[in-house]
DNA sequence: TCATATAGGGATAAATTATTCCCCTATTGC
DNA sequence: GCAATAGGGGAATAATTTATCCCTATATGA
């Protein structure tokens, strides 16, 4: 595994988030999961564009960071779900906030993106 | 300069967001010129753990995205100020919510992150 | 018998992001 | 003359993130 070489700085609550929610998919990870879609599986297939092994890799630290837990039936083929826990869920209003506002905005973001 | 080799896939506005806040500083600067630190060099002390060149960087793009301008005075030595544009406003109240979010759970937040 | 579904992880390569160092501008103050 | 100031960008390198490829396991259905 990835062994960081430098120490985060956490002084404002905008570094604390950068820390758990800095990562390509994580906020889409914890919009789906909340649409419940639970499975890595159908994550994936929400996410086409993202390969499983990051998907995985950003999952297991939103589940070290405390935001979603994951539950794993002994049963074969694997199942495996994951949820919100409480602290994710009060994440949520601002995640929809952030997407509401590129939703607003949507044509000028495509506009502004492209050149 | 740095051509990327991936294009982009802007299916929904969480893709779009990506694109415009995804740099670890630009959440920061913006949230910094908000509060009329506007000068590159008062920029660089509120976040000293970025270089200046990766701040510049960044500003380029906040303003290739429209939502920073950039004044430059023709003085010596140089004086530049940047500013939200109305565009870039509209985005300050979600930033507002993350780091209220953020600041609400700071306890919580450093322990998770530090193990 | 063999492909498919389901989940996950190691190793490695590639892409991207960020840092460091160095150089340029022109004026003011010592 | 020389240092400091303020802003910026090229080049090279380091750090980090993401993608690719390959391998594990077992039940089901064609």
């Amino acid at each position: 595994m990835y062994e960081r070489k430098t120490i985060p700085n956490l002084n404002c609550g905008l570094d604390l988030i950068g820390e758990v929610l800095y990562g390509k998919w994580k906020v889409r990870l914890l919009w789906f999961i909340n649409e419940n879609h639970k499975r890595p599986s159908e994550l994936q297939r929400k996410i086409p564009d993202a390969s499983r092994r990051v998907l995985n890799i950003q999952l297991n630290e939103l589940e070290k960071h405390e935001l979603i837990t994951k539950k794993i039936y002994p049963v074969v083929p694997p199942k495996v779900e994951y949820s919100l826990t409480e602290f994710g869920k009060t994440l949520i209003p601002v995640i929809a906030a952030l997407g509401q506002w590129a939703d607003e905005h949507e044509e000028r973001l495509r506009g502004v993106i492209l050149q």
